[in-house]
DNA sequence: TTTAATTTGTACGTATGTATT
DNA sequence: CAATACATACGTACAAATTAA
């Protein structure tokens, strides 16, 4: 048994399921009992089987059309979840103390990237920082960020003393919508001093955008030495073959 | 408004309550009305607003507890999903025409690495696999897959014309647990030659473990130059600050 | 093309269980 | 130990989508 059985009826249906799709008594295209049947078997309401089949079809093991009835998902891929913590909580976490130093904060004016990526007009103020943290005394993560000047005009004139930007912008608004890639380059002269690695050394790269209703409120960029440095995903669920 | 209103009473409540959050309206730490409260202002029956809100549980935006009741949640990170696509449909779906290619095939039987990745005793024969996978005439991923024999035997004689081994593997067990791994690393010599890219360039890694009932099947590693390749995420929810 | 039958999707109102204060 | 608010379940009803006649 892969998941411990449980006491509530709906768990028991859902981790029955589980259990003959993954030992292949159930194959990708079999037809599921439809729920009336099931309920009858186990003696529960339908509500009951619907919530089951229900997760069931958002983790997606099966696939369920009204008429048609339920079918084992065929499986075509992954989905995996990441958690996607705060720096500080990542580097508390494995013991080591933290701290950051901004070793670069400017008011860009004229800076064609920074607009383009957060979508402001040309002469519009943005506001750059770089950000290193420290696990310890290592360097664990170097942050190049832009803010909209426009959206969060207070941002020009904070200390970041207690809380790095990061914190700030999220205690400032919280639920912002968020964007994000993965992906990997070689670290330049700047990037490699700073997170004292060599030259061309492979950075493991998170990019945020982040928005509130259309408008961008920053843009990050952070970058981890990859000799150290690996992410690790959940088992979430299965995306299906289209 | 960030989602479409919907006719579903639950959606809608749903919605509206998202709205509250993500405009400021409620600030993590707020309580939320009780269900039956909020049953009463829209009318509805307590389930209702039920399922609204534990679906925004999942979802990371609040935290329910019983007898104190639903709070908005404390920000302290995100959590995305991450799809994991087949190497084929990923490069077909981008226009260009895949094709792999079987770089290396060998029986390795004492071979460290793979019997302690796959968890096998010492001389139990592994099957260690490189494939080269192609858009158009690009080499767009190098697999570097272990295969434990003792679960699939049938690997051994596959020829693996039609389906990649991966695929082969996915017909085979489609429903094991996999767990993954993303990390940069910098290309050796080797890899570089097979992907086409100087040595030392900067690649993502995907590792992936794919077991079933604690039995190790395969262990894969999916090579990506750093330049070309970047991997989406899609906002999914907020993780709480603990 | 229209209609009927089937199956899932949502909702209701009530009841009881359970963790937490 | 009691009260509270969430968690699950029941049985019924009707809506929506899809297939089949």
């Amino acid at each position: 048994m892969t998941e411990r059985a449980s006491a509530s009826p709906y768990l028991t249906i859902k981790n029955d399921l589980l259990s003959q799709i993954r030992s292949g008594q159930l194959r990708p295209g079999d037809a599921v009992p439809h729920e009336e049947t099931i309920a009858q078997q186990y003696g529960v309401a339908r509500a009951t089987v619907h919530r089951a089949m229900r997760e069931l079809a958002e983790e997606g093991f099966v696939e369920r059309k009204r008429r048609a009835g339920t079918r084992v998902a065929a499986v075509g891929g992954r989905t995996t979840k990441v958690d996607i913590a705060l720096v500080r909580d990542e580097i508390e976490r494995t013991g080591a103390p933290y701290r950051f130093e901004i070793l670069k904060r400017d008011i860009l004016s004229g800076d064609p990237f920074g607009q383009r990526i957060l979508r402001v007009d040309a002469n519009q103020p943005v506001l750059y920082l770089e950000i290193l943290h420290f696990a310890g005394e290592r360097p664990y993560q170097l942050e190049e960020r832009w803010i909209n000047l426009d959206v969060v005009p207070s941002a020009e004139t904070q200390s970041f003393q207690a809380s790095n930007p990061n914190e700030w912008l999220i205690e400032t608004i919280p639920y912002a919508e968020a964007e994000h890639k993965f992906s990997a380059q070689n670290a330049n002269a700047h990037q490699g001093a700073a997170l004292d690695v060599p030259e061309g050394e492979a950075l493991f790269v998170i990019e945020r955008r982040t928005a509130l209703d259309a408008k961008m409120i920053t843009y990050v960029r952070m970058l981890h030495p990859g000799q150290t440095y690996a992410m690790a995903a959940t088992d979430f669920s299965l995306s299906t073959k289209n």
